[in-house]
DNA sequence: CTGTTAGCGCTTTCAG
DNA sequence: CTGAAAGCGCTAACAG
């Protein structure tokens, strides 16, 4: 179907090797030159990456798995990655997990058997035995938000400190009454209520456990984590929610029982994405730095690639979150 | 690095035809199989795609193109289009234009290079010829959301109708007064702003073109076409908003300058993503049905590519998108 | 069911 | 600067 370097050959009466030497930016005479990119665009030549990749055992090709593309924070992320890998050259693939751990290593195993030359993973949750065949296939893997066990370089923020200083907010505010919701199988849920806790304890607080709310990352869980709080005999007068989904989930349920936000309770989340600034009020947030954080991702693993490293020690590459202010906590 | 056919030939002493029929399912001795399941495993095998690509031709490969990886939308098109396509065994490339449509030509060139199986495309504009290569090359491609000059397989939504819909649910409301704003580059702008007059003629109401904002297919821009409407020396006291974007930044406005909806304005909105479910109050909409979506685009490409039907006409799906009420709308 | 052989399209020595 | 030849890892005839 379509041309193949033989056809060029054909048409410009030039060897395969100085054909190849053409394509990948090498010198030839200008005569031989105004032939070939004519011949190519005669022939719509495109260079076969299979072949090419075959040869050379490099794909100029980074995966990337995110737990789930749909998710404003992932999208944001991946947009960040794939402008600073395309910037460098690299081309993107990007696979979807769902959400689902067999589905994240299947996704592993085609993008080694793709010859990526690197991968980066947004992972569903904190196992880290799906990336065996990464690392016996010697392809550089980099992690992004969620960290697994140290094995691998991650680019996160500071969620324990973030956290921490989150809960000082509310604190500040005179509020003692104060209720945690967050994701219980994740990385970062587990570091945000470390965080949640330090504050507390810092602060002499007592941690009431009927004030932590342990569930999915997700809209629904926020949703009745945030009602099952204003059940609550005494009810907390604020709330920490610990991720994008969790915000949302609390503010949905505020709205639908008309409980308003800061009068009657008041809130700090995590993550600054588009619907922080429509939601009424604007919620008070900690806010990651996604452009920095899909940058960072991107160069540390093309270093890896770039100087074959062999064995370096894993890095850990912490960001931090910035507060953001909101309307969405009153001072009592 | 990574182990090949013939180390396990080595390992097992079979041939490479033996080896390379019962990688692709084919029937070996009970006894072979055993010696190459053990082999296998302990060297870590596993094919290398770009070897085998390159002899059949085929890399169960789909690229997928979109305008904007970040935008829920294309997100959620994307999770419907993946899981489809996982389902058949194919693998998706997912590559983001940044709404650049010089990056959108060099994402097809790429994915023509890594010789994927077909493509979809949800494109960035409406201008086509960035997608003559891959007709060039002979592989199939089909369009979502957005069509381009009926060149191609598409699948979308009745924008039209559905915008005609939307605005007749205004004027069944008794509103007269009925703005539009939409984007103006894109296919589905177009489309729904006639959906719009449509509606206005059929009822007789004159169509200012002071009610008419158009512009680009952001929530900036939703943002300030807003404003200038309630800056109107007669103000609309209805609006038809024709993107998830524009629906955002339209309600941002809203609540900035403290206007009340419905009491104050009408609106209705195209799309049903979670945001809708957030903002107070619940916006009425048209919603595109987006799982449907998601599933034919990737079951039409893959009947193209599996029954390698040369030159079949184009063909335009047309599927409907349905009302779901909201709260947004005032009887007036 | 198994083995031998040729070749997919490209890069890469090594000579000239 | 150019060319001839070998080979990346795999599949696909074809024989046996």
């Amino acid at each position: 179907m379509s041309a193949t370097i033989r056809d060029i050959k054909a048409a410009t009466g030039l060897s395969l090797a100085t054909i190849s030497k053409f394509l990948n930016g090498g010198n030839v005479l200008p005569e031989n030159r105004v032939k070939l990119e004519a011949a190519i665009k005669e022939l719509h030549y495109e260079v076969n990456e299979l072949a090419r990749g075959l040869v050379t055992n490099r794909t100029r090709t980074i995966g990337v798995v995110v737990y789930a593309v749909e998710n404003t924070f992932t999208g944001t992320l991946l947009k960040y990655v794939g402008e600073s890998l395309r910037r460098r050259g690299y081309g993107m693939l990007i696979c979807d997990s769902g959400n689902d751990e067999e589905v994240e290593a299947r996704n592993i195993k085609f993008l080694i058997n793709k010859k990526v030359d690197g991968i980066i993973v947004i992972p569903v949750s904190g196992r880290a035995n799906f990336l065996e065949p990464a690392k016996n296939a010697g392809i550089p893997v980099v992690l992004m938000d969620r960290n697994i066990n140290g094995e691998f370089d991650c680019i996160k923020t500071n969620n324990r400190t973030a956290s921490k200083r989150a809960v000082e907010v509310l604190i500040d505010a005179g509020h003692t009454a104060i209720a945690c919701i967050g994701s219980e199988s994740e990385y970062t849920g587990k570091e945000r209520l470390l965080g949640y806790k330090d504050a507390m304890e810092a602060a002499g607080l007592a941690i009431r456990p009927e004030y932590i709310k342990r569930g999915t990352h997700s809209i629904e869980f926020g949703s009745t984590a945030m009602q099952e709080l204003l059940e609550l005999p005494e009810p907390p007068t604020a709330v920490f929610m610990t991720n994008y989904e969790i915000n949302l989930g609390s503010v949905i349920t505020l709205h639908r029982l008309g409980i308003s936000c800061p009068e009657e309770i008041s809130l700090i989340g995590f993550d600054d994405l588009i619907l922080s600034h429509i939601i009424e009020p604007k919620i008070s947030v900690m806010a990651q730095p996604m452009k920095e954080m899909g940058e960072r991702a991107a160069e540390t693993l093309l270093k890896h690639i770039e100087d074959s490293d062999g064995e370096a020690a894993p890095e850990e590459m912490i960001l931090s979150a910035k507060y953001i202010e909101g309307e969405s906590i009153r001072k009592i």
